[in-house]
Parts: C-alpha cells; sequence; structure tokens
RNA sequence: CGCCGGGUAGAGCAGUGGCAGCUCGCGGGGCUCAUAAUCCCGAGGUCGGGGGUUCGAAUCCCCCCCCGGCAACCA
C-alpha cells in the first residue's frame, strides 16, 4: 500500500478577501502536495475557510446579509482564488459545514467527560452597541467605544475553560523530543520560550456569541471560533463519523501556517488532542510573514496585494514561481514590487523559457522535430527530495536553475550551429539535441510541482511526434 | 534586563572556526540556435561598532548601537 501524506493549510476567515498571505501558504502546501503524489504517495490536501464567531456575523450585518449567506459569497472568493492559482487541494472545508459541527460537538462532548472542560467566569468590557467585548487597545483616550461614544459596561459572563494546565509538560516534552517537529528550529526555539513564559488555560465557549457551533453540553453556549477552527483538521478527515478514513489520515504530517497563529497550532491543538486521546500531528511549519518596500504589509496602508492581480500580470505560474523564489521560506522577508517582473524576466523568461524555446527550435531545425538520441542528460540535477520535503523552496529551485545555466554553457560551447553546418559533425549534434531533450524532461519533472502547466507543457512538447519550437513559455515584459 | 530573530557588494540573500559567496543589476568582450535572449571576463564588501578567545573569527565569548517580530489570533 502507497504511503499516506495529509497536508493542511489553516483554514482562511471569511473575514479577509484573499490575498497575497493566503496564496503564499496554499502555493506552498500546493508544491508539496504535488511533490508527494509525484512520488507515489496516497495525498490528503485540505485547505478551506473559517467562518463562524462575532466579527463574521458583525460584517455579514454590515452587509446586510445573513451570515450564511454572507459565509457562502466570501469563502466563493477563496474557492475561486485558489482555483485560479491551480491549488490541488483534495478537500475545501467549511466550518458551516454539517459534517464539521457535528464532528466539533462530539470532540467537545470528549474533552468534558474526561473532566478536561469547566466551568469559569469569563470577565470583560462589553460595548452593548457593538454587542461584543472590547479591549483596553480598541478603546479611545476617553475610554469609549469609538463607534458609539460610551463607555462598555464591565460584564461578566459564564464560560468554559480547558484545562490547559495539565497537558503543559507533555506538551512541552513532545515538542523537546521533536515528537512534534516545529520547523523551522527557530520557530521551535520561540515555542519552548512561551512555556517558560507561563501559560494559562483559555476560554472555549462565548455566551453572547450567536454565530457559532453549540457546546453539546450546554447548548446556551457557543464554542470558541478557532477552538473549533482547529478541529478542521480532524472533522475534514472523519472525526466523528467515519473511523476507518480517519485512521487512515490521521495524524497530519504537516500542518502549515504561517508563524503568526503557531501557538496554537504548537501547543493548544496538541494539549486538547491529547486530553481526546488523540495522536498529536508530526510537523508543526512556521512560514514567514512578506513585507512590501520593507513596511509592513497591511489593509490600513493599502498595500496588500491582491493574488489575482499578480496573476494578471505574470500568469498563474509565474505567480507561483515568483512568491515561492523569493527568499528562505521560513523567514521573513522584504520584497519589492519592481523585483517580481525583474526575477520574471531573468529566470523565466531569459533562462528556463529560452533554454526551452532554443532547444526545441534546434530540434526542429537540426533533426527534423525528432529527438535524434536517446541519451541521458549530462547534467546533474541534484536529488532534492530532501529539500523540497524540508520545505526548503529557495533552495530547490536554485539549484534547478544552476542546472539551467549549465545547459545554456553546454550549448555554447558545443556550437550547434556550427556542427549543423558540418556534415562530419552531424552525429555529435545527435547527441548533443539528445542530452538537452534528456535534461528538458528531468528539469520539466523537477519543476511541475512549482509550476504544473509548465512543466506539461515541456512535457508535451518532447513527447510530440514531430517537435516544433512553439510560442515562448513566459514573454519577456517590457 | 519579558521572550525570539536579524544587521555580509547598488539591491535581494547564502555562508556559523580555515583564501568573503550566490542571484539580479552594472561595465567590457564573444556568439548568432534562441524571447535585444545566451556565453566569457570584470568592477564593486573596513562581513553594524568596540573589546576578547584562538596559529587563525563574518563565524565563538562580553559590551554597545540599529531594525523587526512574539507576548497582544491580519497568511
Amino acid at each position: 500500500m502507497a504511503k499516506k501524506f495529509y497536508i493542511t493549510t489553516p483554514i482562511y476567515y471569511v473575514n479577509d478577501k484573499p490575498h497575497i498571505g493566503h496564496a503564499y501558504t496554499t502555493i506552498a502546501a500546493d508544491v508539496l502536495a504535488r511533490h508527494y503524489r509525484q512520488k507515489g504517495y496516497d495525498v490528503f490536501f485540505l485547505t478551506g475557510t473559517d467562518e463562524h464567531g462575532a466579527k463574521v456575523a458583525e460584517s455579514a450585518a454590515k452587509a446586510r446579509l445573513d451570515p450564511q449567506s454572507f459565509c457562502d459569497q466570501n469563502s466563493a472568493l477563496f474557492k475561486e482564488a485558489f482555483k485560479e492559482l491551480n491549488i490541488s487541494n483534495d478537500f475545501f472545508i467549511r466550518t458551516t459545514d454539517e459534517r464539521h459541527a457535528a464532528s466539533v460537538s462530539k470532540f467537545m462532548q470528549v474533552l468534558y467527560d474526561r473532566g478536561d472542560i469547566y466551568e469559569g467566569t469569563y470577565e470583560g468590557l462589553y460595548c452593548v452597541g457593538c454587542e461584543k467585548f472590547m479591549k483596553e487597545r480598541d478603546l479611545d483616550e476617553a475610554g469609549n467605544c469609538p463607534d458609539h461614544g460610551k463607555p462598555p459596561e464591565k460584564v461578566s459572563e459564564k464560560n468554559y475553560f480547558f484545562n490547559l494546565s495539565k497537558y503543559l509538560k507533555q506538551v512541552q516534552a513532545l515538542i523537546e523530543a521533536d515528537t512534534i517537529t516545529v520547523l523551522p528550529a527557530t520557530k521551535k526555539q520561540e515555542v519552548l520560550g512561551l512555556f517558560k513564559q507561563g501559560l494559562e488555560d483559555f476560554s472555549v465557549s462565548r455566551e453572547k456569541v450567536a454565530w457559532g457551533i453549540p457546546l453539546p453540553f450546554d447548548q446556551k453556549q457557543k464554542t470558541y471560533v478557532w477552538v473549533e477552527a482547529l478541529q478542521n483538521y480532524i472533522s475534514a478527515v472523519g472525526y466523528g463519523d467515519h473511523e476507518k478514513e480517519f485512521a487512515k489520515w490521521w495524524p497530519a504530517d504537516v500542518h502549515l501556517m504561517a508563524r503568526d497563529i503557531i501557538k496554537f497550532h504548537a501547543i493548544y491543538w496538541p494539549a486538547m488532542l491529547l486530553a481526546a486521546d488523540i495522536e498529536v500531528p508530526r510537523v508543526i511549519y512556521a512560514h514567514g510573514f512578506f513585507s512590501l518596500d520593507k513596511r509592513k504589509m497591511s489593509k490600513t496602508l493599502g498595500n496588500v496585494i491582491d493574488p489575482h492581480e499578480l496573476v494578471q500580470e505574470f500568469g498563474v505560474d509565474a505567480t507561483r514561481y515568483l512568491l515561492l523564489s523569493q527568499f528562505p521560506f521560513g523567514q521573513d522577508g522584504d520584497i519589492k514590487r519592481s523585483l517580481f517582473k525583474e526575477k520574471y524576466n531573468a529566470d523565466l523568461a531569459n533562462n528556463l523559457g529560452n533554454l526551452v524555446s532554443r532547444v526545441l527550435n534546434m530540434i526542429e531545425k537540426y533533426a527534423g522535430g525528432v529527438i535524434p538520441a536517446q541519451v541521458p542528460s549530462p547534467i546533474y540535477l541534484e536529488h532534492s527530495d530532501e529539500k523540497i520535503e524540508q520545505l526548503q523552496f529557495d533552495l530547490v529551485l536554485n539549484e534547478l536553475w544552476q542546472a539551467i545555466d549549465q545547459a545554456n554553457q553546454l550549448i555554447d560551447e558545443n556550437e550547434p550551429w556550427k556542427m549543423a553546418q558540418d556534415e562530419s559533425k552531424k552525429a555529435g549534434l545527435d547527441v548533443l539535441l539528445g542530452q538537452l531533450a534528456a535534461f528538458l524532461m528531468d528539469c520539466a519533472v523537477a519543476i511541475r510541482p512549482f509550476m504544473p502547466s509548465t512543466g506539461e507543457k515541456i512535457i508535451g512538447s518532447l513527447m510530440s511526434p514531430r517537435i516544433e519550437k512553439g510560442d515562448p513559455l513566459f514573454q519577456r515584459l517590457k
């Protein structure tokens, strides 16, 4: 039986529109999923949307929609964005799915039955106008709600809490031992640092929130949104309703996310799983943030890049390539808008695209459109499985492009256009063209997880009974 | 002293004890199969500052300066 590989992205909050950050995480997950499929693994790649909570209800009201319609609309935006980016997810979960809700109920009941959920009181500043709790920092100088100009009331409500403290030592030990592998290593350090600071039990329910999944043991309370959101990773693969399916996929091999939500994934989530006697995930990988021209990406600054714009300008494959090749995956990195075009022209049009053009053209012109010799590629393409599986995408791509340079050098050194003039060099020319064709084939396979249609196009061209130069893969941009 | 990163060529980044590297850009030359693409050569760096350890430090230790993040759920 084939080995399985289960990879997840976070589920994205429907309050947001899809932006470059969502695209970045999801493309990275897609590359891994495609890589493992290509290797023969049985892959399950999950993404989706997180749809409950007071903020969603609020936004829906503003848009004069009922929450469900609002969610339907915005969730569809993510689906479309991912479709445009050629994301090969096997399932798209929505937390408003019936199956998810049922699974969450079951999970919460298990935690309750095991005695790891207890009743407590949450105290906070509640604004009646907003119908929500406010944080000190949300208030203006006078201590008023900025929207309603009135001070919020001190209110306490009944909440249920999860007994995190009971599991902290255990989770810490699992992370230290790499049973839960937190990557990159610097993030592991950070997470371990959080244990030193001390962590408190957290509330898992809300009394005043209407838009959510009721707690099975107290229907008046809704499950707190991110507690429930984490559970998508098990509900999507059958927890609570399909034991066989669940046994097949769980535990997740990689939970991929940006670094802002690592605490929930590396600490709270494993703790809840331990409480429910479920295996913990294998790898938690937190990647970095973009900044644009040294400025943090944010809606207020208006410098958020819509992936759709990039696709319009560069095409799908180039967008995928440009995002992953900018800087090491685990780190933060700054990019300049102009860099996208430079890199597009240099790497995709000039190097890869032009190489394909010149090789195909020579096969067409000098060999009548048929690969004249079946010979192995003389260029060593490092078997990059290890690097790609450690999510070192920039290194994998770097190696690939070094090989492309070598192919270009090989052509210049041998001057096939001169060989073609000289009948006595025909055999040598045939071998060279065969070698180049073999290299392009290797290259196409290696590139396919990153740029699926480009890989397919190259393979298609080479498999054609009559090889032609064809159109450029990547048109140079002015 | 809350915790964790980072400061290396014009730009973006590798390098974590042994001659300072990669990509882009820039300057010069070559080629003509190719998308004014490709190939070769070159210029460009007191490796944030100071002190120390060492035969030898970008790399290890100490102090300082600057930038960012987490703690405080925008991927």
